[in-house]
DNA sequence: AATTAAATTGACAGCGCTGTCAATTTAATT
DNA sequence: AATTAAATTGACAGCGCTGTCAATTTAATT
């Protein structure tokens, strides 16, 4: 019922070896060779057999993607990029959900390599910004391609998406600053994360270049959660010298920061305002929708894969970096200082 | 460097073909004989290799999860559970995000069956309670397993998993009534759905068993999205006798009924109750947060996947159906009626 | 102890491809 | 036209397993 090479060589009146030629797009096939076959391929509605193909070769047609990530947003985007991506190459998506924390994590990537013939995987935070990490999976003889947070690319390793969390930042705190904020507190992410420092990096270079001060006191330790943004805006709210504007490390943590504030009373964007970071659905779907930067992470994921599949097919010489900086967007959470 | 099967069976002096019969934990072999394999499989880390597995064998080691749905939630919520039991039974996942529309669909999925080999699909709506479709996908010899709402299995081409939206609308409805709304609106999802139609009928059925009438201007025909609440609230809360409640088909639509009654001045829950569907977790990070149904997503689609895969093979003999019936939950977006 | 049946093990082909290397065909050069 | 080089094609082994069937070992029966 399957058609297998050997029908379609037949039908075409070929060697296996021809058919298996023109299925993987090599040169040295004289043009009408090619159109016979793929006369007797589409006659015939012939897919190659991933798993002979695997077995047989020393090619992969495989990617994985490896997360420890709880936001569904920015998994189902990534997700979607890389698919698209992989779809476009003719490639597979492994996905392996896993904690950053698990003491086993090399051996169950290992026994992924061994199981299955994988071209590389695509790291994300935390991941792909812990350098020893990446330098074990590539001693797996396994492709990377890195997902970060930072302005340049911080060693050679594997081909690299840097996005520009501090330039974004920057704008984001010139814009409440903008708007006349003065006091402007800071919730932010996991320590962990380059993102988390950088965005706080970007936040204090804005305050400095317009001449106010970093207060410690508006600077909170948190974790990319909604509950993080609750209790991170409880606790700047209670003091009486507070802030008159929020810059939370993504958009969960405002819509927490929302939460937080209204539960004390506080009317945004009026007295207080909320910036978040991603522009994930939600941060058009909290009251106010919230003001933020986007963060691309389809486009991110999909450029990630082909980096990581034009590696892995040894087509680059070097390992590439692409940038991106997230653009500002304005919505209603925030608003002029009286 | 990766062990082989004839590796193990030189290292343990056996041939390969009592290797195999121990990895795939067959019968017949004496424990003397399988404590010495296991020995030599564990001292090489050895795993047999999923290539070859699926080019020799019958049996396929893959389930496929092709879906067509934007909620973020939804999704990895299923793709976990999916997930969660094909590492229990040494599966892969393949996933296939698709359009119900596309007039592609079906190429699209014989042509991953052609390309690897599938045990079977897990399947939610639509393409679950579409009957046509899922015959032609058993026509390409692939099982299946139907997550799908509905009080008993509709037939018995698979194994299913029913969730009773309808007992669980009764409960959300009663729990209304029983706050004092005599006026309850109701936003619905996408008429296709089952879900849709059983939430209606729980909902109705709630209102007739407590002699209360049943107004269809009170009845909004809507989709699953956040946008289709702000609208629907906007339209149920335009007219001058408006509801005090308002039944949402889920927690997206209750979150954009919240969004759309706060623009329109109304407080909620004091002047206006709403309810969701699903415990999302968005339903916790509303202002105020929702009332609703926990629907158990992530077990659901567990329990759907080792169905699938004791179907696949051929441990059971006919069709197994299990049934959830979502819980009410009640937080903060449902008040006491004045 | 000899015979028979059941349990356990192994030999070998083959799944559908790709890689290697050799054979053949075509084009370029003298 | 003969020679040489380059382009194109094919033969065949082998990737690492499972399925089939036959051989061997062990246990049960007389």
């Amino acid at each position: 019922m399957k058609a297998t090479i050997n029908d379609v060589a037949k039908q075409a009146g070929v060697s296996i070896k021809t058919v298996s030629r023109v299925m993987n797009n090599e040169q040295s096939v004289r043009q009408s060779t090619r159109d016979k076959v793929m006369l007797a391929v589409n006659k015939l509605s012939y897919k190659p057999n991933l798993a002979a193909r695997n077995l047989a070769g020393s090619k992969a047609y495989t990617v994985a993607f490896i997360y420890d990530n709880p936001n569904a947003y920015y998994i189902i985007d990534m997700q979607n990029g890389i698919l698209s991506a992989c779809k476009k190459q003719g490639f597979e998506l492994l996905i392996h959900p896993c904690s950053a924390k698990s003491a086993t994590l090399l051996d169950e990537i290992s026994t992924m390599v061994k199981h299955s013939k994988i071209a590389g995987l695509v790291l994300t935070p935390p991941f792909s910004e812990n350098p020893t990490f990446v330098e074990s999976i590539l001693a797996l003889d396994v492709d990377v391609v890195r997902i970060m947070s930072g302005k340049t690319m911080p060693d050679t390793l594997s081909p690299c998406i840097m996005v520009n969390d501090h330039d974004a930042s920057v704008n984001i705190t010139q814009h409440l600053i903008n708007l006349g904020h003065k006091q402007i507190g800071f919730i932010a992410g996991q320590a962990e994360h380059n993102s988390t420092v950088e965005r706080l990096n970007g936040y204090k270079e804005a305050l400095l270049s317009n001449g106010l001060p970093i207060d410690d006191r508006f600077i909170i330790e948190g974790e990319y959660s909604f509950e993080s943004g609750v209790n991170g805006a409880k606790k700047l709210m209670a003091e009486d010298d507070r802030p008159t504007a929020i810059f939370s490390c993504n958009d969960e943590i405002a819509a927490g920061a929302l939460f937080g504030s209204r539960l004390m009373g506080i009317a945004i964007p009026e007295q207080l305002s909320i910036t978040g970071f991603e522009n994930s659905p939600f941060s058009r779907q909290t009251w106010p929708r919230l003001t933020t930067a986007n963060q691309p992470n389809l486009k991110i994921a999909e450029d990630a894969t082909h980096l990581l599949i034009a590696k892995a097919r040894k087509q680059t010489a070097k390992n590439v970096v692409t940038s991106y900086t997230p653009q500002l967007i304005v919505r209603d959470s925030t608003h002029q200082h009286s």
